[in-house]
DNA sequence: TCTGACTTGTCAACGCCCTGTAAAGAGTGA
DNA sequence: TCACTCTTTACAGGGCGTTGACAAGTCAGA
C-alpha cells in the first residue's frame, strides 16, 4: 500500500486530503507544519509528499530544498496558492515533481499522486536511474548506458531526455521544451531543439533514421516512449 | 459574457444568487432540482454551474457525477451545508472543482467562482482524453482510437475536433471554425473547412455519408454531437 | 413536383512549410 | 590557445494542408 505525507497547516484542508487519500487506499500521515513534515518525510520515508508552501516554521519550498540537499529523492507535489507563479517555477527548481493550484479537485491532485508514482516506480529505487529499451540512463549520476555500453552524454542531452522520461507518453511542443530544458524566456525561432532531439536519437535509438523512442509528431512536437 | 447555472431549490437563497450573479454582469440560469440542474447543465452548457448539495429528486452529488460520467468537463462549484465534511471529499472525488460551506459571503462564492473561470479558460485544452460512441482521443498525445484500434490524425485534424468537443452541441459557423482553429484573421472563401470536416469524419464515423457525431446543418456550420 | 440557385461532399494535385541533418560559427572553461 | 559543447545557418526531402473543379445534395418558389 503506498504511503503519502500530507504537510498542511488549514486543518480543514488537511482533513479533506486524509479522508480523500484513505478512501482511495492510501495510507495517510499528516504534518501540520514545515519542521514537523520534514521530520516525518525523514523518518517514515512516505512514497510521496503532498507539500503545501505556506506552512508555518519552515516553508514548503525550505521543506522541499532541505530534502533534496541532503539527497532524497521521493517525489513531492506543491500545493501553491493561485496566482503564486513565482512559486511554482522555483518549487520546480528546487525538485518539486508536480504542483497543484489551489483551489483544486481532489480528483487533480489524485491524479498527479498517481503520475509521479507511476513515474518513480519505473526508476530503480535509490539510484534514479531509469531504463528502457536496453538503454538505462542514471540522471543522478549523469551516465547513459546502451546494450551495457556506456555512452557519453553533454549536460543539455541529459536535461532533455529527463524532461522527456518525465513527460512520457505527452506530445510536448518545442516551446515548452525550450522553456522548461533550455528556460528561454523569449522563443527564438531555431532549430537548436531538433538538433538536440537528433543528438540524442543518435545515442538512444537503434535506428535514428526511424525512432523508436522519441517520435517526430508532425507540427506538435516530439512524443518519447519508453 | 459568462453563465452561470445555480442549482438550488430553496427560493429565497436561489433569488440572491440570481441577483448577485445578475449585478456582476452574469447570465444566470436557475434549476430548482438535480434533474432540471442535469437537463440545463447538458442544453445549456453553461460556464460554471453551482450546485447545492441537498437537493430534490437528484442530490447535487449524483448530478455531478452523471455530468461527468458523460464526459462534461465544466467547473462545478458544490455549496455545502456546514460540517458536511463527507459531501466535501465526495464531491471533490466525483470531480467539483471547488466547494463553499454554508453559511458562506456572497463575495466567497463570487472569487471561487472567477477562480475556477480563469482556471478553466487557462486549462491546456489538451489535457486527458475524451471519449465518444466508441471513439476515444487524447488530445495531449496526440492519439485517437476507436473501436479500440488506434487511428492515424493529424495536428489540423486534432485541433478541430478539439474545438468540436469543447463547443459541443453548438452550431458552429465555418467563419469561427476558421478563426479559431485556423487563426486566420482574414476569411478566405475555401472548401478547407469542409475537406478536414470529411476527413474526420472518415477517421470518427461508422458511416462518413450519415454522420452522427459531427452533423451539418444547412447554411449554418456543423454541430458536434458527442 | 419540378426547376434553378445555392450549399456541401469529394478528389487529386500542387506547393508550402515543417523536419532531418551536416557544417560553420559562437561561447565557455581549462 | 585548444577542446568541447551549444547554437545557428543552410539546404534537401517529404508530409499534409490548401485549392479549384466538379458532383451531389438541399431548399424555396413556381
Amino acid at each position: 500500500m503506498a504511503r503519502v505525507l500530507v504537510v498542511e497547516d488549514d486543518a480543514a484542508m488537511a482533513a479533506a486530503l486524509r479522508d480523500g487519500f484513505a478512501y482511495e487506499g492510501y495510507e495517510v500521515s499528516w504534518a501540520p507544519d514545515g519542521e514537523t513534515g520534514l521530520r516525518l518525510a525523514k523518518e517514515t520515508s512516505p512514497d510521496v509528499v503532498v507539500l503545501d508552501v505556506m506552512l508555518p516554521k519552515l516553508s514548503g519550498l525550505d521543506v522541499c530544498k532541505r530534502l533534496r540537499a541532503e539527497g532524497h529523492a521521493l517525489p513531492i507535489i506543491m500545493l501553491t496558492a493561485r496566482g503564486q507563479e513565482i512559486d511554482k517555477v522555483l518549487g520546480l527548481k528546487l525538485g518539486a515533481d508536480d504542483y497543484v493550484t489551489k483551489p483544486f479537485g481532489f480528483m487533480e491532485l489524485m491524479a498527479r499522486v498517481e503520475a509521479v508514482l507511476r513515474r518513480s516506480s519505473g526508476r530503480t529505487p535509490g539510484t534514479g536511474s531509469y531504463g528502457f529499451g536496453d538503454v538505462v540512463v542514471d540522471f543522478s549520476r549523469a551516465e547513459l548506458r546502451k546494450g551495457g555500453r556506456p555512452v557519453e552524454i553533454t549536460a543539455r542531452e541529459l536535461k532533455l531526455l529527463e524532461y522527456f522520461v518525465a513527460n512520457r507518453g505527452e506530445v510536448i511542443p518545442r516551446e515548452r521544451l525550450l522553456d522548461r530544458v533550455w528556460e528561454y524566456d523569449s522563443v527564438p525561432l531555431t532549430r537548436t531543439v531538433d538538433m538536440h532531439v537528433a543528438k540524442l536519437r543518435r545515442k538512444i535509438e537503434d535506428d535514428p533514421a526511424d525512432p523508436r523512442f522519441i517520435v517526430t509528431v508532425h507540427r506538435m512536437g516530439y512524443k518519447f516512449l519508453g
